[in-house]
DNA sequence: CTTTTTTGCACAATCGATGGTGCAAATAAT
DNA sequence: ATTATTTGCACCATCGATTGTGCAAAAAAG
């Protein structure tokens, strides 16, 4: 009964073997039968022949028809990194149960590859798009906006859809308190000048950061400058080679270091390979995301993992909503103290056999 | 000239605005014109509007009427874990770079979600499949075969494609090699009974790495042992509980561990929370798996890093060939010595601004 | 045994693009 | 001035599904 190699049956040919209009076939086939009341007998007759041939729609055939596709997209800066997957493998199981075709693309933060990317989603019909970093969230819009595709905004909110994001001020101010707290019985307390934050450029989530950054250190040690802010971009090698500066002009590094994000992180560790342990036998590291295995290095990091399951859920909410007003909701995130493994969105994966 | 809230413009909007026909506007827009002898001027004039206008061709029609689709296809089991995820950025570079459409999606390491993905995509007329670490990556041979849809296996092989992984055989040599050795200049040298390999279930991948394990430890150790193998799964909950077992049973880890997946790792951070420091200060880690941050923890780690980027660079090679022979190509991996921070496919991403 | 209602399905237009075919008009050859 | 070529484009069927409409036959009502 199996065709082999042969090309895919199409209503047309169900039509044919089962004696009904194509109409029929495919009434059947989609679950519209009842409302179009065919006969129980022939649905059946219909639906073991579709079985029997392997049928499977068309989904284009039958996007092109009905300008939706069933497709639900995520576009992300960037794969490679524990806090963007861990956000592609939720939004798949959300997906997935919400029974549509999860489709995940990144556009590596280049304004021009986000709207080529976005069109061409567009292109597919896709139902709706979850925008996950954009570096210009507006612009894209606009393409979503005239093509009546909904959209949302994750982790870097626009100004022309709702918007669901970390609460960066308020997770900053946990991570920096946590630093300075982190030496209250040390020898030597945290002096202002050894409290640095490192990476980040000029996108919302940075500019909030580092606004909790500076007015935590301004309420809790009294002290504020430019000097200890070193936005190097979301560039390991960048931020690298900041760190190189700082030693070199410093004889070593800060004691409290805060970092803008996990890919900046990533800089440090490039630091790291060039130094001793020595370098790093007095700091304490606050990172902006949570990385399991960040976390159980040799010095205390302290992470901050950002709640992507909530803000997964609330933009699926958010998205369903017909007219979903134009703002922005906080997540909050969770500070994670060192050596902490906590549990991913791989746990809820059955493992079956071993 | 922008169309704001309306209908995306069709080659029949143009047709109209223009006084040609659809077919000129399609053959003009779609590059075809010089072959059917289109006049440059009229290829001007319909370009231009099409730019006025913002048309952009509807893929679903064009992928209905061609059968082709340019998406490309890469079926992963999970995205959570930096060598996937890594797969999936060097993925969409390389199918950019080919003018394609990169289309990434998990299906958990479940044969009946894979299939039912699978099936997904055909139906999308996707052009290329990539597939990932399959569970059965035979029974989705089956399914591409019948569709007719150009298909390669990576990182686990089948025997009906082509398949492009890693030497996990000599990779795992080279792995327990290092092990042993690194305990060359310790105070106690490594006994037999002291090097364990954890996670990893009976696929190619972790038969492949087992074999390899053993037959370093008989060469060198002169020592086999089944008691030595602890296949968990992949599950870090599984291999947590592994170690939990062993810890009760032994009071102490084993000196020498061979971890099978980074995903296993993340089992062994688990029982690190749970217990203090010392119970680490004389263990050496191998891991199969590279990550960044997994080298620098506080016990020496060597890892093993695939070369992704060169099995995927073979898998594109392969999948153009007419009719690519139906055989394993082995790649080679690359020890990674502790405290190594390797630059990755985000280095390649240019980081405007700052 | 009519008339009305319900049941069960077929027909045909449509979604947007592609590509084979055919045919005038323009140009070149004789 | 005629015939042969070439140029430039229009026409139309097609890909596979969806859906509004219409119409027989069967069942129910009278």
């Amino acid at each position: 009964m199996k065709q082999q190699g042969k090309k895919k049956a199409t209503i047309y040919d169900l039509s044919i073997l089962s004696g009904c209009s194509a109409s029929t076939v495919s009434a059947v086939l989609n679950g519209t039968w009842r409302k179009r009341r065919i006969k129980e007998s022939t649905a059946e007759l219909i639906q073991n022949l579709a079985e029997q041939h392997q049928y499977t729609a068309n989904l284009q055939a039958r996007g092109l028809r009905s300008s939706r596709s069933g497709l639900v997209g995520l576009l992300l800066p960037v794969h490679d990194n524990r806090y963007f997957s861990s956000m592609a493998q939720t939004f798949e199981a959300q997906v997935r149960s919400h029974g549509k075709c999860p489709v995940v693309v990144s556009a590596s933060r280049d304004p021009q590859e986000e709207l080529a990317t976005v069109e061409t989603l567009i292109s597919y019909s896709i139902d709706e798009l979850f925008i996950a970093g954009a570096t210009d969230p507006d612009s894209v819009h606009g393409l979503c906006e005239a093509a009546g595709i909904r959209h949302i905004n994750i982790d870097l909110p626009g100004t022309k859809a709702p918007s669901v994001i970390s609460d960066n001020y308020q997770g900053a101010r946990m991570l920096t308190q946590a630093i300075i707290k982190r030496f209250d019985d040390a020898a030597a307390p945290l002096k202002p000048e050894e409290l640095f934050l490192f990476g980040g450029r000029n996108d919302h989530a940075s500019r909030e950061r580092i606004k909790g950054f500076r007015d935590i250190k301004r309420e809790l040690l009294d002290h504020d400058s430019d000097a200890c802010i070193q936005p190097t971009g979301y560039s390991p090698d960048m931020t690298q080679k900041a760190f190189e500066a700082f030693y070199e002009r410093e004889g070593k590094l800060p004691r409290g270091l805060f970092i803008n994000s996990s890919i900046n992180f990533e800089g440090l560790l490039r630091f790291m390979a060039q130094h001793p342990h020595e370098t790093f036998a007095d700091i304490v590291v606050g990172c902006y995301d949570y990385d399991p295995f960040g976390s159980f290095l040799p010095f205390p990091v302290i992470m901050i993992r950002q709640d992507t399951e909530s803000m997964l859920a609330k933009a699926f909410e958010l998205i369903e909503e017909t007219r979903p007003a134009v703002k922005i909701h906080l997540i909050q995130p969770e500070l994670v103290h060192p050596r902490t493994a906590l549990k991913g969105p791989l746990d809820s994966i059955r493992d079956i056999d071993a």
